[in-house]
RNA sequence: GCCGCGGUAGUAUAGCCUGGCUAGUAUGCGGGCCUGUCAAGCCCGUGACCCGGGUUCAAAUCCCGGCCGCGGCGCCA
C-alpha cells in the first residue's frame, strides 16, 4: 500500500499534526492557478484539503509536475501541514508531488455538482458521478443500513444464511422471473429467498436472516422499481402470531432510527441530502388493518377502495399522511391484507379466510416491507394452492419441507434500496444503486 | 404491457408557444495574464439544434414517422 494518510484524519487531528510532514493521495478536485502560486484542492473518500505550490519556494520538480495537472488527475502530495485561511484551517505546503495518472480526454461529467446532471448521464459515467461526495455518501449510508440490519438480527439470535440465487421455479404465482441457461436446462434467477428462508427455519435454524440480490423480470417504468435489488429478509419460527414478526421489523427500524442520530457516516449522508432520521412514536409504529384503512380513506380522504382490493399508490400516500398527522409517525403498518392479493404461502385468518395474517410497512408513503405469518400446516398449504388455482405438483419440492415437522413461523422482506431512498429523500431508486439494472440498462 | 411527456456544444441551460439564427449563457477543454485563491478573476479560442420526410421564400421553432430517454398506471420491495 502507498504510505498516505486519509485527508479526513489529518484534518481532524490538525492541531497535533501542524508543522509535521504529511502525505495524501487522491484526486485533483479544483485547480486555482494564480501564476506564481497555485492552489490544488485534493479529494479522497474522507474529505478535501488544499495543497499549495509557490514559485521560488516549492521544489522545481514538483512545480514541473503540477504543470500537467488536470481536474481528476490522481496524485500523491507530501509537505508540511500548515495553518492557512482555508475551510479546513490548514493546507499542505508541497515538497513533492507525484502524478499517478491523468485523464486522457476531457471529462464527460464533472464530479463536482454531478447530481445536477440528468440521471442517464450520471449512470453512464457513474465512476465520475460517485466521486461527488454527496453521491458516494448514499453508498456509505447503504452499507450502514445493511450493517445495522446484520447487527440487530444477529443480536436477536438470528443466523445469517446464504440461499441459492439459481432456482428451478419462481416463488410466487404470476411473478416474472429471468430464465437462465443452466447446462442443458432452463432455470431461473431467484426473485425472492422466500422458500429457502422458510426451509432454513424448518431445518432447525429457527431464526434466520439474509442480505442478498433478488431479480424481477417485470417491465416496469417507474422511479421506485429495479430489476435487480437487495432484499433484507428475515424468517422466524415459533411465533404466536404475525404481531411477533411486526415486532421484529419494528425493532429493526427503531434501531435504525436511533443509530441514524448517532452514526457519523449516517449523519454525513443525511446532512448532504438534507434528510432527518425517521420519526417513530414512543407508543410504537401505528398498525391498522386493511379494513380500517378502507374506512380511513373513505372518511378522511373521500377515496373509495372496494372491499378486498389492494391499496394503490395514492391510497398508500394518504395512509402515510394519516400516520403522520395522527401519530407523528413516518411509518405505518397495514395489516390483514385480502387473501386475493397475497401469495399462496400466506396464512389465512382463522374464521375469516378472505383475510390474511400479513402486513406491509409504509415508510414515508412508500411500501418498504412485506411480511406475514406463513402457512406451516401441510394440508392447509395444499388447500391454499388449490384456492389460487396452482398445481401442487409444481411446488412439490417446497411442500416436502412441511412433511416432517414445521413450527409456526413468519417473516418479512425489506427493500434495501427503498429504505435508503426514503431515508435520504432520493427521488429515484436508481440513485440508491451503484449500477442499477432496469428494463433497458445492463451497462456499465 | 398501456398511457403521457421530452430530446439544443462534453455537462447544464436560453431560444420553440407567436417560423426570420451569424443559435445566446454558464461550466469544462486549449492558449494567455496574474504570489493567497477557495465555485478565484480577467482576455482569446473551441464546441450543439436526435434521425428521416413534409409544409414554407425561410424550420431549432409547425406537422408526420422512426429512434432514444423519462415516469404515471399496473405489479411489486
Amino acid at each position: 500500500m502507498l504510505k498516505r494518510s486519509f485527508i479526513g484524519e489529518i484534518v481532524s487531528e490538525k492541531e497535533s499534526l501542524k508543522g509535521s510532514r504529511v502525505t495524501v493521495c487522491g484526486w485533483v478536485h479544483r485547480i486555482r492557478d494564480l501564476g506564481r502560486v497555485k492552489f490544488l484542492v485534493l479529494r479522497d473518500r474522507t474529505g478535501f484539503i488544499q495543497a499549495t505550490l509557490k514559485a521560488g519556494v516549492t521544489p522545481e520538480e514538483a512545480l514541473q509536475a503540477a504543470e500537467d495537472l488536470r481536474l481528476e488527475s490522481v496524485v500523491c502530495v507530501s509537505g508540511l501541514l500548515s495553518e492557512a485561511p482555508t475551510k479546513e484551517g490548514v493546507e499542505i505546503k508541497v515538497e513533492s508531488l507525484k502524478v499517478l495518472s491523468s485523464p486522457v480526454e476531457p471529462l464527460p461529467l464533472e464530479p463536482e455538482g454531478s447530481e445536477k446532471a440528468a440521471l442517464p448521464v450520471r449512470l453512464k459515467y457513474r465512476w465520475l458521478d460517485i466521486r461527488n461526495p454527496k453521491v458516494s455518501s448514499v453508498f456509505e449510508f447503504e452499507a450502514f443500513v445493511a450493517r445495522v440490519f446484520r447487527e440487530y438480527y444477529t443480536r436477536e439470535g438470528f443466523v445469517e444464511i446464504f440461499t441459492p440465487k439459481i432456482v428451478a421455479a419462481g416463488t410466487e404465482s404470476g411473478a416474472e422471473v429471468f430464465p437462465v441457461l443452466y447446462f442443458d436446462k432452463t432455470v431461473y434467477l431467484a426473485q425472492s429467498p422466500q422458500f429457502y428462508k422458510q426451509f432454513a427455519v424448518i431445518a432447525g435454524l429457527e431464526r434466520v436472516f439474509e442480505i442478498g440480490p433478488v431479480f424481477r423480470a417485470e417491465p416496469h417504468h417507474t422511479a421506485r422499481h429495479l430489476n435487480e435489488y437487495h432484499s433484507l429478509d428475515i424468517e422466524v419460527g415459533f411465533i404466536e402470531g404475525y404481531d411477533d414478526v411486526m415486532n421484529y421489523v419494528e425493532g429493526f427500524f427503531r434501531e435504525l432510527a436511533k443509530r441514524m442520530e448517532e452514526d457519523e457516516v449516517a449523519r454525513k449522508a443525511m446532512e448532504a441530502h438534507g434528510a432527518e432520521p425517521p420519526r417513530i412514536p414512543a407508543s410504537g409504529i401505528p398498525r391498522v388493518t386493511m379494513r380500517e384503512a378502507y374506512e380511513i380513506l373513505r372518511e378522511r380522504f373521500h377515496k373509495v377502495i372496494p372491499e378486498g382490493e389492494d391499496l394503490d399508490g395514492e391510497a398508500e400516500k394518504m395512509i402515510a399522511a394519516y400516520a403522520h398527522e395522527e401519530y407523528d409517525s413516518d411509518f405505518i403498518f397495514v395489516t390483514e391484507y385480502p387473501w386475493k392479493v397475497r401469495p399462496f404461502y400466506t396464512m389465512r385468518k382463522s374464521g375469516e379466510p378472505e383475510w390474511t395474517y400479513s402486513f406491509d410497512l409504509l415508510y414515508r408513503g412508500l411500501e418498504v416491507v412485506t411480511g406475514g405469518q406463513r402457512e406451516h400446516r401441510y394440508n392447509k398449504l395444499l388447500e391454499n394452492l388449490k384456492s389460487k388455482g396452482l398445481d401442487p405438483r409444481s411446488f412439490q419440492f417446497y411442500l416436502d419441507f412441511f412433511k416432517h415437522g414445521a413450527p409456526p413461523h413468519g417473516g418479512a422482506g425489506m427493500g434495501l434500496e427503498r429504505i435508503v431512498m426514503q431515508s435520504l429523500g432520493l427521488s429515484n431508486i436508481r440513485e440508491a444503486r451503484m449500477l442499477p439494472r432496469d428494463t433497458e440498462r445492463v451497462m456499465p
